[in-house]
DNA sequence: TTTCGACCGGAACATACGTGCGGAGAATCC
DNA sequence: GGATTCTCCGCACGTATGTTCCGGTCGAAA
């Protein structure tokens, strides 16, 4: 074990779990051939041989599709990931951001969400909705936003950002022009709000929104 | 759906269970069969295409292990419901409903969801929404859909509603007031639109939206 | 009785797929 | 330099495996 892979053992090992999370059996040597771009099933086999010595997965002799993730490879939740809720939040008041004992306390609302939604972000969270305040963002009185963590954005992001003088929390897409923060509306018909940029603080960046009606 | 299952069937349908909780990947048809103490291969085909035929699972042709179990069957993550995905739906059409082809298709995009989104709730399925139409059920481009497909709703569903003078699809809160049909928009700056109820089918209830940003 | 459909058996066919072999370039070590 | 190891390539062999065809049995319907 131990040994470092290389870069075309570590993205066989990716696809294969791409793979699984799509298809829910094994891909075979040429699925891998071809998904991975490689030009010879061989160096398939030459490279799952050295993943099998390493550790990283099981293969069953002769037998097709006879790949088995082991240890950290395999995903055994395959595609869900916990996020905390976060509630209580009042109008005018930054948003909370979840600390450690936001995780710890068993108070804690969770969720299971499928990881296509938080895509590998880390310490996703989620916020409850309440009232119109969003309708602009096309969000309403019960959606659930995900949020990732964060003081920075760039260009395009789509944030929750705490105006400092009207102290309330805004979600808008991030565009930073000349010294000032253009503040765009996902609804189109709507005008963007232009903020110095001292005024404005970014608290997270908006990874998704979850309503479910009635 | 809805047929009831020979023994043998019943007997296959566990063993496959077994064999992919012992292997983590799917038997082969002679897996099964000797598993199932059955005395040919034909029969194992015969009653696989029957219990995909049901919906119990499905197959890939042509590829060996190409089974994947859905619904009821998969064990494997409890919590955790596959719907499909409907793509092609252009302007100006009824929604598509899935049928047990859709299912079976294996070009048919899923995508796993949180049993909370659905709720119990049968035969949901998601469509990828185009374009801004949809704009005043804050709903915008690229936004997935989730319906549960019905012909009825009661006041206050909010529906896929067919709107036949229009020949156009739209998402809106349903009340039925005297003969007529009150189509509510969730964005509450906005009208409502009345049509008689001859005009109208309802073609799916909503159940969720998930925006992915970015 | 015949007919028909559901289900099973046996065998053969076509191909999907794992594996082995000879060889080549590149890097490393002596 | 030569020897060794790692990585890759193309190809072909053998078998694992899905599929099909033809023929059965049995019970229900006509």
């Amino acid at each position: 074990m131990a040994k470092k892979l290389s870069e075309k053992q570590k993205r066989i090992l990716e696809f294969i779990q791409l793979f699984l999370d799509e298809h829910h059996y094994p891909p075979t040597v040429r699925d891998i051939q071809t998904g991975c771009e490689i030009s010879s099933t061989s160096v398939v086999d030459y490279n799952l041989r050295i993943l099998q010595r390493e550790g990283y997965l099981k293969r069953q002799n002769e037998v097709s599709r006879g790949i088995e993730l082991l240890g950290t490879a395999r995903r055994s939740a395959p595609n869900v990931v916990t996020i905390p809720i976060l509630s209580n939040i009042a109008a005018g008041e930054p948003l909370p951001v979840p600390t450690q004992d936001t995780w710890n306390n068993e108070n804690t609302e969770t969720m299971d969400l499928p990881t296509f939604l938080t895509r590998g972000k880390e310490n996703v969270f989620g916020v409850r909705v309440k009232g119109q305040s969003m309708i602009d963002a096309l969000i309403t009185d019960g959606d659930l936003v995900l949020l990732e963590p964060t003081q920075t954005a760039s260009d395009g992001d789509m944030v929750a950002a705490w105006l400092r003088d009207n102290e309330e929390v805004t979600l808008k897409r991030f565009f930073l022009e000349n010294g000032r923060v253009r503040l765009q509306p996902a609804n189109p018909s709507m005008d963007p709000i232009y903020v110095p940029a001292d005024k404005v603080s970014v608290q997270g960046r908006v990874v998704g929104v979850i309503r479910s009606v009635n």
